[in-house]
DNA sequence: TTTCAACTTGTCAAAAGTTGTCTAAAACTA
DNA sequence: TAGTTTTAGACAACTTTTGACAAGTTGAAA
């Protein structure tokens, strides 16, 4: 389940229009219809507003924002396992300090 | 091992001058040192020519450098290492198919 | 100490990337 | 068909990244 999936499935099983949520986030509908199509990726400050319109735990919506960013940056090459790999083990070194 | 790290021991390590590697990865020998401090990030292309100048496997610095970037992504969030799991996750699963 | 090459730092402009909106078209519903 | 929702394209405003230049610091040799 992606990040623009999501938002659009939970979108539509409360019953809202992109215009309804496009009013809570403070945005323009179209960006919202981006958005649910994976044409723009939302900013964090709206990550946090489509939280609350939607009724997302934050921290699940903002770990698959960030996981999308990751992936993205990995996202065919050779190396991308070991990549992701590596920063797990800086990420996790680091956090036991 | 940081990626500047490595750059600036390997360079020490055959001898060579900032200006000598940044002739060759043709940039001014200015931004080779602020690469080496950790200051500046090398784009991809420099990153080949890197590897090239210092006789690193390309792999590897590709690698780290990747790495980096995902950890700058995620450095400091709460939910930095699920959000890693979760991009390998996907990238496995992605990879099989 | 002076000199000189090596290295570093600050700043700037250009290039590249991103963000959000507007308009108009397409898709859907009644 | 008419009215509403959703989507697509284009654009300006804004931010970030990039690379160079010039001026500064460092350290070693004379």
């Amino acid at each position: 389940m992606t990040l623009s999936e999501l938002l659009k499935s939970k979108r539509e099983s409360k019953g809202l229009l992109l215009r309804e949520v496009a009013y809570k986030v403070d945005v323009d509908t179209a960006l919202i219809s981006k958005i649910e199509k994976g044409d723009r990726k939302p900013t964090r400050e709206q990550i946090e507003k489509l939280a609350l319109a939607l009724d997302i735990e934050y921290n699940k919506l903002l770990t698959l924002w960030l996981s999308e960013k990751v992936y993205e940056d990995v996202q065919g090459e050779d190396v991308a396992i070991d990549a992701i790999k590596l920063a797990l083990k800086r990420i996790k070194t680091e956090v036991k300090n």
